[in-house]
DNA sequence: GTCTATAGATCGATAGAC
DNA sequence: GTCTATCGATCTATAGAC
């Protein structure tokens, strides 16, 4: 077994889906340091800020993460429509139908909101106008665009708590495909 | 001031608020002890079982006051379009327009779904089934009704959701109006 | 860059005095 | 029924060898 170089953005996922699984509180450096596969020394090494600094860089890549794949399309993709059409797939897919949890939503409703406050707003703002964007271009008047895309936002952050409370991953699937029938132009 | 004989029961709103501020891993004794005012000691002599039992018995008065006030008007009452706006009405109060956490909701999210898994379950279940109950007798097709009431009830935690990590009230209110809305009969 | 060892604080939980 | 004192375990974070 080569002792391993790792690269601190190689980290990131496993650190993303320990977070996911067991919270900002939850998520010791011990259990940290397992999943990894590193010591604590190495961790601070690559985070000297502790755990606090691992949230943001995490939450950074998931934000980069959409930008590229879901809030980019949405605003300035040739065709809107198909834009909307990946959001919903790609969503469904990244969420693992409910089973896995939204870190943005998750930290935004744990005390942990106040600490990481600015990247979590930023996260669903962008979200939100990207999303905004696409429903405008795709017909809807613009008064209401807002609202709706908030609506569908929203109701997909409802639709993994939901279908993680009732272990359910079908209601959650089936609450987006009504909230993509929504996202249609009237 | 007289040294106070306190009452278990008495001790559960003062609980729940510091779990929904802290949740689970972040609500320690020692906060819980501030917070109640009361001994490790004597938090023991009321709840043997520590965090657990006190989780166990905030999530059963939970229950007891959304089956009062919600779920059992949404079943029985006499005039149910009636007891479908006194459920937003209410939970609008109840969650401060999102600026409070649904504490079913973010132990949803975290890994104590795990050990409280029935309680969350029957919390969501109940209310699904009460509001399908109400929306049925308001003239919506039972085919569509539990979905509808599915995704009402989604919606209200991705509203809580989302008004907290924008830190915007209003988004709250305005998602439960359109909720509203769509509660309606066609 | 990674490790072990460990500091110092805090954790959940218990014991015993009153 | 409430308190203080305290246990051992675990926590975050650091130090220093390699």
């Amino acid at each position: 077994m080569a002792r391993q170089v790792a690269q601190r953005d190689d980290l990131l996922p496993v650190l993303a889906e320990t977070f996911r699984e067991h919270g900002y509180e939850g998520a010791s450096l011990s259990l940290i340091a397992t999943a990894t596969g590193l010591g604590k020394g190495s961790l601070y090494h690559f985070f000297p800020g502790g755990k606090a600094e691992m949230v943001e860089a995490v939450l950074a890549e998931i934000e980069a993460w959409f930008e590229a794949r879901v809030f980019a399309p949405l605003r300035q993709d040739d065709d809107p429509a198909a834009a909307i059409a990946q959001m919903f797939g790609t969503v469904t897919d990244y969420f693992r139908s409910g089973r896995r949890v939204c870190l943005v939503g998750a930290l935004s409703l744990s005390d942990a909101r106040d600490r990481f406050g600015q990247a979590l707003r930023r996260y669903f703002a962008l979200w939100v106008e990207a999303l905004t964007e696409a429903l405008t271009r795709v017909g809807h008047p613009p008064e209401g665009a807002t609202a709706l895309s908030e609506d569908i936002v929203g109701g997909i952050q409802g639709a993994v708590v939901l279908a993680r409370a009732l272990d359910r991953p079908e209601t959650f699937e089936r609450i987006l495909v009504c909230l993509r029938e929504r996202a249609r132009a009237a």
